[in-house]
Parts: C-alpha cells; structure tokens; sequence
DNA sequence: GTTAGCATGTAAGGAGTTACATGATTTT
DNA sequence: AAAATCATGTAACTCCTTACATGCTAAC
C-alpha cells in the first residue's frame, strides 16, 4: 500500500543479489562500479531500499552461522540473498515493455543485465529505445527549424551536440541490434556477446 | 523558509523571461524547445514554481492594460515578466561557483544561457565542468581496472560506451573552451560564439 | 588507544512528475 | 454547438539525496 520503490534501485539491488549474495555495503559499492558512470547511490538510498524489499519477501536475510558466537544484538553484517519470488520478480522487471525500458536510467540497468536476459525480449528493448531517441531526435530538429532565427549561437550550439550525442547512440543501438540479430539467425549459439574484444588491450590513444 | 526552488527550473525560467515577459503556457512551449532533448518540464512543475517565484518577487504579473474589460474573475492569461531583484538573482545563478554549474542539468541551463553570462564566469563554467568529468573518467576507469574480470560483456559494453560518450564531451568541452581563451585574448572582441563548423561531418571511423 | 574505514540505519526534505480539474478562446 | 487547443492550476505521490547518528573492527 505504501512505498512502491519501482524505480531503478530495486532493479539493480535484484540484479546483483542474483548473481550474489552479499551484505548492504558491499552490494553499494558493487551498484556504484556496476553502473559506472551513469548512475550512483547512497547508503540512504540503498537501505530503505533493502528494508522494502525484505518486507515483500523479495530477499531474504541469511544467516552467516552463528556457531561460536551469539552476537547478542544482532549487530553487524547482514546479507542478503534473493528469494524465488525475488527471482520471479526481477525477471518480470528485465521483460516489462513499456516506457521503463526505453528511458535513460531504466534501458541503462536492463542493458547492463542482458546478460541474464533472454535474446528476443533484448532485440525489443533494444529496438525500443531506438525508437525513443528516434521519437526525440524529431522532436527536437522540429523545434530547432521552428525557432532556428531566434537562438543564439551558444544555445544553437547545446542542441547540435545534444543532437550529436542522440544520434552517436542512435548508430550505437544499430550496431547492437544487428549484433543481436545475426547471433539469433545462427542456430547453436545464445548469447554471443556484443563484439569483438579485439581492441580490448590498451590502445587508448584518442 | 518552505521551499527553495533552488533546481533547474528556477534558472531557467529567470533566463527567459529575461528576454521577453512572457505567460505561462508559452513559457513552457519555450523552455522546452529552448532546453531541447535534454529536460522538458510539465505544468505541474512550472506554475508551482511561477508562483513561488512570484512570492519572493523574482517575477511579476503584468496587468495587460485592463480598459474595457474589468474582467471580474480574473481569469486568463497572466503575463510574467523579470522585477530587479530577478534580474540580480538570475546573475547570481548565473555566475554562481561549485557543484550546481557542473552538474548535467545545471550545466546544462548555464551553457544554453553563456549569451548573457560574462566570458571570465563562462570559461569557469566550462572548466568546471571539465574537471568534473575527467574526475568521473578517473573512478569509472579505476572501478573497471579493479573488476574486469567479472563483468560480463554487456556491462563492458555499457562502460565503453559510457566512457566514450563523455571523452566525447571533454574534447567538445577543449574545444569551447581554447574558442573562449582565443576569443578573450583578442581585444575588440566579446562574446565571439563558438566557432567554425568544418569538423562537423562524420568522422565516425573507430 | 586512537584514527580509519567497515557497516547499518533514520528523518527531513528536495525537485520534480502524474493525474486530475476547470475555464476561456478559437476553429470547424 | 462541438471539438480542439489555449490557459491555469492543485493534491498526491515518487524516488531519491543530505545530513545525521551509531556501533564494530582492524591497523598504526
């Protein structure tokens, strides 16, 4: 009835609990450097987060076998692990069509799961967040033919790069997409990731 | 001593009406050209905002010159334009140091307002900004150097992407920022815009 | 034996979003 | 006169951030 803490968050902490369990702070540390740069959290974020999730029976606390010792107040280390219905749960949040799955913050955690995801319900989200930013790049060069006269050259200069950016991940999502598709028309492989890892070795040079 | 307002919203509808008074309605078709892909706000952001605004005398309503009609209810189009102390306050957001300017959205509205910001405060935007992003460019490229291993070839993939895009903005921030520098060195000069698009078509090859 | 970092939490609040409600004006 | 769209607003809610409070454990 109260907090439905459907945002990114629950996602992420699922993710990783099911590759893992793990206590609070570790699984911070893990989110932050998981998501790389796109997205952080806090303690203040995560805890209440786990608190919900717990009470939805999502995850379970586990006890690390308290054999020699009591530990009286139940301080310290609690880990968490997630439950069947925890498991269920994630994997309806990794499929959900809709909006979710094509915004920034949503597609960004679903794609950094696709790993666990299946191939057909990966080309959709792929294709849907395509469409999104195709949506977008419309929107935006109409409104840039409409008031072209009347934005100085700084502001000009935002919406062509902004433009830019949009367009980079545009030709991003193609690359993956046919990626996708010619790993799926091959019989015998499922998951063939992204990409030859050739240029893996540090050619860091701009 | 409620709310502050103290967000993007703010800034950004100060700037504009800094231009030309301006209704609600229009100002939000504005702002959300004028912001393009990368914010877009609802009524349900703007009138609140509006009226706080209003409450701490930033903004105005100006009486479209009520001859013939007394309009009893008052209702209809109220026209907002910018008071003195908005106009100082807007140069105070402006201007004003630290976190805010180099964060995404508040970079963001302070770029697509440099027109009216002072070329010394601009080229502290840019750089600001700048330093911000090589700092996340260091924790994300760290982060990836410690777990490498374990991440799966999506999440790589995510990484890669994410760190490009943003070495993509740094060498777009160099360039805004040598334009300023060259530009402030010229006497006779003051707000030259960003320059020369020759480099604008695809160079895309990896 | 005290700083540094691990570990867990809560209360207050910020910055909007969504959905709804309503009235005025123009177009068909 | 019905439909579209211009125009203004509010209540409830979301999702997270900041600042604070605390206690344990290992290193120096």
């Amino acid at each position: 009835m109260s907090g439905h803490r459907s945002g990114v968050l629950e996602l992420a902490v699922l993710g990783l609990l099911h590759e893992t369990p793990m206590h609070g702070y570790e699984l911070r540390k893990r989110l932050n450097s998981f998501l790389g740069a796109f997205r952080a959290f806090g303690y203040g974020s995560l805890y209440p987060c786990l608190k919900e999730l717990l009470a939805q029976g999502l995850i379970a606390e586990e006890q690390p076998d308290m054999l020699g010792k009591p530990l009286a107040g139940r301080r310290s280390k609690i880990v968490y692990r997630l439950t069947a219905e925890g498991k269920e749960r994630l994997e309806q949040l990794l499929a959900e069509p809709g909006p979710a799955a094509w915004e920034d913050d949503g597609f960004g955690v679903r794609f950094a799961f696709f790993g666990q995801t299946r191939a057909d319900i990966r080309l959709r989200i792929l294709e849907g967040r395509r469409t999104r930013l195709e949506e977008r790049l419309d929107g935006v060069r109409a409104a840039m033919a409409r008031t072209r006269e009347r934005l100085d050259s700084y502001t000009l200069e935002l919406h062509r790069h902004g433009l830019e950016s949009v367009e980079r991940e545009v030709r991003w999502l193609n690359e993956l997409i046919a990626s996708e598709r010619q790993a799926g028309s091959e019989p015998g492989q499922q998951s063939p990731p992204p990409g030859d890892n050739e240029t893996s070795a540090g050619t860091s040079a701009s």
